[in-house]
DNA sequence: GTATGATATATCGAAAGTCGATAGTCAAGG
DNA sequence: CCTTGACTATCGACTTTCGATATATCATAC
């Protein structure tokens, strides 16, 4: 079972979890990852970087080369996930929505002990 | 808006939508979040005990004490949320789902790029 | 023309959080 | 007895996150 092993540190899964709609660039990302969540995550740059180079280590990420409508003055790098990435991202989504399932099944059921 | 500084560490969140269905001691929160995740989630002691005195700290969780129907040599602690505490993981519960829900819309759309 | 604020990337050190190993007690079963 | 599972607990190493800071470009406004 490879593609399990452990679960995400916050800051990474909220990444893949926002790439899985397309590449983005690292600001472009901090917003998304905010938008997601309706301003309950704010993700600052010193967060951001160094997790996009662990997740690029990691073999989840890329940097795509292949960008055609680019100027030379094009400071922005963008990101996307690898197909391990996508796999790992969605496996993420499953194990989140396994857990609210859970936990809103024990709500319903009421301790009202 | 008291009720939503930032999103809680993961070993936190995860005791805290435990217990939203009622009061467990230490070694049974090992076990539960284990469950709610089916299995993906797997908290040692050395996160557990800590994390729960945090929470202690942070006016969260409480040791119920008015246990009836314990022994004396009963060595298990019981938690429960604090009003604040249940406060703070349905806000919880509730960002979660929004991240979901918005992640899952972006997955529709399709970024077929 | 120049101040301002958003875009955009990057790094640093401190603080916080997580993990795995270890340890001890008690009860029940073989 | 002696092992095994329940149960709480702590330690140190490691990973992750945070906040501040830095730098450069561009658009808008004054």
């Amino acid at each position: 079972m490879p593609t399990s092993p452990k679960p995400l540190p916050a800051a990474s899964l909220h990444i893949v979890l926002a790439l899985l709609d397309g590449e983005l660039h690292g600001y472009a990302l901090m917003r998304r990852v905010g938008e997601l969540s309706d301003g309950a995550v704010k993700m600052g740059p010193g967060t951001l970087y160094g997790t996009l180079n662990r997740l690029v280590d990691g073999g989840l990420i890329v940097e795509t080369t292949d960008r055609v409508d680019r100027t030379e003055t094009e400071r922005r790098r963008y990101y996307e996930l690898t197909p391990t990435g996508r796999t790992v991202a969605l496996a993420e989504l499953d194990r989140l929505q396994t857990l609210l399932r859970h936990v809103k099944r024990g709500l319903a059921g009421g301790a009202t002990a």
